[in-house]
Formats: structure tokens, C-alpha cells, sequence
DNA sequence: AATGAATGAGGTTTCATTCAT
DNA sequence: AATGAATGAAACCTCATTCAT
């Protein structure tokens, strides 16, 4: 019986959630190999044996975040409104967030890098989610629950782009507090904020505010 | 008198410049000295001399942007109900990341990143802005335009990160596009994707939807 | 009973014979342990643990051509008229370079390095090798049928040295071919090239080219 | 007024020398960019400054030698009966290798390799040096001087080998004669070798040894 | 005998920064 | 002000060798 998943112990585990803490910290190029292997307790060759170099290693890891992220998803579209499932997608996000922490940090340098780092894989698993919220935007505006100038790539730069921001900018407000720089008092979290934003965005594109 | 600022002559407007760029592409750590030298046009022991080394680069070139974005915000908050108030702060926003380009695209590192390169008078400024964020929605709750739930640090999130995702999300679509790996089709600018968030934000936290 | 040396199984046998190849593609410094064991079909450790290291695999390869070379120039100089143990000599070193294809490369490698690798045994074996070139030679010159300004060091590199470059020389004109730098056309093999280079180098040693 | 080439000053000339040097003893694989800078006496950066990584210096040292070897060459072969031109295209050769002693040993280890390192200007030299063989090779037949089975390739293996080999024979003699496994003796020079190879390789491919 | 995993040393290359002129 | 050259530290990656099983 293999122990919980908490600690990973085998190798290629331990390496690739070192490296997704690292990444999402530093960055692709900020990102020392030398720094993921001491985190991950396991001598540097070892980690190109087990995983391969730099670049390999940053895709693994986003392919992980990728498959978890796809099946969530798959269930949040399977049925119901298109309001329920407009909050379905951005609730997959929202718990693909909080189940790793690195994601939307990652995904936040890529957005604003024009993914350079991300494998095609990944790539085109973006491209299907773009998808998804297409579709169920118009689904929405068609049943008429939808305002009419919803576009549904700007509906998905909210829906998505909201979950990664709340996640991060949690990050930033407590750093901000840290440094004394000014208070933003309240303390939220990320699960809290994900849903108050998801309330505004759906509340936003839904014809009068009948939603919730 | 200068020439105009299209292509600034001044070495220390090039370095700034070509630094701007170069950071956007590529980030802090992924930016090259030798890259922005050449980007100038400049000897990369000229850029020492006239700016400093990269941190202080890097400093320079956000305190420009800051100055700007804080008179375009100070205009927008003088006067006028809540929510053109809250539409105003987002236009300055967007009217910086237009004027700038390499703005929103450094701002979500930095974002992603918890802000580690900023110098404190930028993250000062950052908190200020929070704080007229704030400010409106409070006043715009208690004059019970906006929703009682709509958290302000939230807001603030969606409304200032809105025009950062839209500004990187364009950038990224064109590239899936570029690559084949689906095609988002619709082309949209800036200008009006920042609009169209706007709007929708805006009726997101309005009561009524009687916004516009 | 062991089966046909064609595709050696006998461990060492594979080892060697893959150690063989690789090293005369890449020479000792470019050769690469795993390569040698990929080819070989057999674990890294394996490897260690039957031939030792690297160095102890170079000596081990060189040692069996020697032998099977050293038995060939033992009978080429049994008897006969000095230009025919001369060719002899050659022959014995073609056809050793016919049966191992990686020792014209090897030696034609040590030779460049001044023998950096060589184990001290195939050193002193080279030493005798030279040596019944000597004889031949001072033999012909005695008997009158070399010309007395045959050098017998000379005359031992031009021999062997043939053998070696004419092995490679073939190699190296397909390799031009096959990039279009140039064609040279004829398609040559290593017997026919090695017996023409004797023909000449014999011609030339011997006076009035009475040979053949 | 510059100081004499013996030892360069300039430091990519320091460093092509320092090069040369390495890569004769080692190989293009068992070269060390390290020994190379310290021989140079630079700063290991400062090499790659100056030329380039590794492979780019590799081709930049053998350009050097057959721009030298060109220029030899096509002074060779300008007149005289085809013995003559083809002594001349073999002196050449031996004048280059004198004056750049790793040149033979680089070239030696080039052919065993079938040339993998060799960039394709390179290649195309070799390419034209063996086609000015073939020529004086088929004059040489037509006019009845050679023998009508003089092979231009085989004749090209020979005299242009017949070089590298006696230049690297002799080091290895000499490094045999140190470490006391046998001693070859005559203490013998690159010129005198070249020329005796020489004589014997013109002797044998004329007809009637009547060249002198 | 055999294997997958592990390791330390070292190799190539890059980069921010500074110096001499 | 301006430049080409220089430098040391460090980054990424590889490789011969060994270990535990």
C-alpha cells in the first residue's frame, strides 16, 4: 500500500512537484535546476534521467496541471444551463488552482509571454478550452439567458483569467500587507475570492441579473 | 525641444525603451543585458553609465509607467457617479497598457511572480491604487448602486486584471492561431476588449444592470 | 559448442565487438559508455562487471586485433623473396583490416594521438611489427632488389599506413559523395585499393621495376 | 611594426594556435575549451567572444591551414611534366604540414572519422584537391609517363596520406623509442621522410623508374 | 549475473558587470 | 560619452562509474 500522495516519494514525483514550486516562483528562465533538485532532495543527474532537461521538465509538469484540469472541466460541461455551466468551467479552474498552487502562477507568466514555453500538447489543450467557453456562450445567448454582446473570448479571459488573477493577487495583497506598504485588511481566500468573481462575471453577461 | 516620442534620441529614453521591451518579451530573468543594448542601438557599457544595472533598469522603467497610469487615474476618479468612476479607473488602466505595451505584459509577471523586482515606490503606488479601487465601491455600495457583496479587493482584481488578461489574452490567441492549434477566429484589439470587460464587470457588480 | 562468431552472444564477445565500433567512430575521448552498451545489448553494470572500465574495454578491443594480427605477420614473413614477405606484410595487415573493420580507424586515430591509449603489450607488439618491416627491408637492400635509399621506417609507414588510410580514404570519398561536394566517382573496395597501394609502394621500392 | 608571428599577440590569434594545438593532442572530442583558453593564456569567456563555441573553433582552425595548403597547391600544379606537379601537390602538402604541425595529426583523425567534425567549406577544399590529383594522375597516364593502372584516388590516398603519416609516424617512433619498448633508431625528419615517401610513391606509379 | 537508479566530477556555454582606452 | 574587450561566477547538462537489489 503506497503511501498518501502529501509527500510524493517516488523520484519522478518529488522532481516534477519541486519543479512546478520553482517555476511557478521564478519563472521558466528565473528557474535553477540546481534549486529543483536540492527541493526535490535528489542529485541533479538524476533528475535528467528520471525526467530530461529543462524544457521537458517544465512540460511535464504543465501536462500534469493539463490532465487534471481536463477532466474537471469535462464533468463541469456534461450538463445543466448555461449559466451553471459557464460557473461549472470557471469552478474547474478555481479547483484546479487550489489543488496546485503552481498553476496559476505558471499560467499567469505564460499569458503574458504568449506561451513560449508551453509544449503543443498543452497548447492545443488551451485552444479546447477556449472551445468549451465558446460554446457555452453561445448556447447562452441563443437560449437568450445571454447577453447578446457576450463574446465568448472575452467571457473566457474573465472566467479564466479571473481565477489565475484571484489566486495570484492573493499572493500580491499579502506581500503588500507584509511590506507595510498599505493594509487591504480583509483576509480572503482563494476559494472565496474565485466565487465572488465568478458571481460578478456571471451576473455580468447574464440578461437581468436573474441568476442568483 | 525634443523631437516627438515616437523614437526617442536620447540614449536614456532608447535604453528605457528597448528595456521595456525586452522585459515584456521575456521577463526579468529571461532578459538579456546584451539584448536591450543592442535593441537601443547602444554600447552595453553605455547602459551602465546612463541607467545602471539591470534591477535599476528594470526599476526605471516602471516608475514610468506608474506616472503616467497614476495621472490618467487621478483624472478619472475627480468626479462622477460610482460606476463612471469604476469605468474611469479601468480606462486609465487601459489607456496605459495602450500607450505602453510592454505594461500589462510586465505587471502579470509581476503579478505571478508576488511583485520580488519592484521597487518600493512602485509598490506603493500599487497599494494607492488599490485603495481609490476602494474607495468607489465603497461609496458606490452605500449609495446602493453597486451589489453589497461586491468585495472591493475583488473588484479591484477583476477590473485592473481584466485590462492586463485582455491585453496578453490577444497576444496569445493570435499566437494558437499562428500555430494551428485551433483558431479563436474573431480578431479583436485591445481598445474593445478592454470595453467589452469593462461592461461586463461593471453590470456584474451593478444592481438592476441598469448600468448602460 | 558456441555459435558462429558472426553475432557474438557470449557477453564479452558483444561487449567487445560493440566497443569495437564505437570506438572507431568516435574515438576513445568521443566514445560513450552507454553507446557501447546499447549496442551491445546489455546493461551498463553488466559491462563494468565483465570487461572493467573504459580504458581496460580500449585495451581489451586493440588486444584482439594484435593477436590476430601478429598471427597473420608471422606467417606473411615465413619464407620468400623479400618483395614478396614485403607484400605480405601488407596483405597480413589488410586482411586483418578486412576482418575488423574498426581497427584501420582505431590505429589511424592512436597514430594522430602519438598512442595516448594504447596498453604497453600493444605497444611492444607495434615495436616487433616494425621491426620485420626492418628486416625485410635491409634484407631486400642486401640482396640487391630494394633500392638502398629504402628507408625501412619509411618504407613501414607507406606499408601499413596505406593499409590504414586506404580503409578510410574509402569511407571518407563516400562521405564526400553522399554531400555533393564532389564525386569522385569510381566505388573502390578496401582489398582493391589495399592491393593497388602495394603494387605502387613495392614499384617504388624496388629496383627497376622488375615486381610483377 | 608588429611583433614577428611566432608567438601571436592578437588574441584570436593566440586562441586558434592554443586550438590547433588541443585539438592535435586530443581530438575535437577530447579537447577541453579549458586547456585551450589557459594555453591561449585568455579568459575562457573571452574566447567565445572572440570565435566562438567549440565546433566554431574547430572549423576556424582548419580553414586556416587550407587556405594556407590552397594557396600551395594551386602554385603546384601551375606547370611542368605531371611527376614534377605531382611531387609539387605532395611538397605542398608537407610544406603545410610544417608549418602548422597539428594540421597532419587533426587531418589523420578526420579521415579515421569520415571528417564528422569538418565544416562544409572544408569539405569542399578536400573535395578539389583530390579532383587537381585525378588530373595530374590522367595527364600523367595519357602521356604515357604513368602507369596506365595508376588509380588517381589510390594515388591521392597515398601521397597525400604519405604525408600526415610520415609526420605522425615519426612522433610515434619517438614516443616508442621513449618508453624503451624498442628503438627504431634513426632519428629521422618530417622533410626527409616526406621526400623518401615521396620518391618511392613517384617511383612506383612511373613507368621504367626513370624519374630520377 | 543482471538491472535501474544514483552520484560526483567535470564539461560547455552564458551572462551581468567592469575595465582600459 | 563611448567602445571593444575582459572577467568571474554560475547555469545547464553529460558522463564514467558504482550501488542496492
Amino acid at each position: 500500500m503506497p503511501k498518501p500522495h502529501d509527500t510524493p516519494t517516488r523520484p519522478a514525483e518529488k522532481i516534477l512537484a519541486a519543479a512546478g514550486e520553482v517555476f511557478a516562483e521564478r519563472g521558466f528562465a528565473g528557474a535553477r535546476v540546481d534549486e529543483i533538485a536540492r527541493r526535490a532532495g535528489v542529485n541533479k543527474a538524476i533528475l535528467y534521467y528520471h525526467v530530461g532537461d529543462k524544457a521537458e521538465l517544465y512540460g511535464r509538469v504543465l501536462e500534469r496541471y493539463f490532465e487534471d484540469l481536463s477532466e474537471r472541466l469535462a464533468r463541469a460541461v456534461e450538463s445543466g444551463a448555461p449559466a451553471e455551466r459557464l460557473a461549472g468551467l470557471q469552478a474547474a479552474f478555481a479547483a484546479t488552482a487550489l489543488a496546485h498552487p503552481p498553476f496559476p502562477q505558471i499560467m499567469l507568466r505564460e499569458i503574458a509571454g504568449g506561451a513560449p514555453h508551453l509544449p503543443r500538447e498543452v497548447l492545443a489543450g488551451m485552444a479546447r478550452f477556449i472551445g468549451l467557453t465558446r460554446q457555452v456562450v453561445e448556447d447562452g445567448r441563443a437560449r437568450g439567458v445571454f447577453r447578446r454582446d457576450a463574446d465568448p473570448l472575452v467571457t473566457h479571459i474573465l472566467v479564466v483569467g479571473g481565477v489565475f488573477l484571484a489566486a495570484n493577487g492573493l499572493r500580491l495583497f499579502e506581500r503588500l500587507e507584509e511590506l507595510g506598504v498599505d493594509a487591504p485588511a480583509d483576509t480572503l481566500d482563494l476559494a472565496h475570492v474565485a466565487r465572488s468573481a465568478s458571481d460578478i462575471i456571471l451576473n455580468g453577461i447574464t440578461l437581468q441579473g436573474d441568476l442568483s
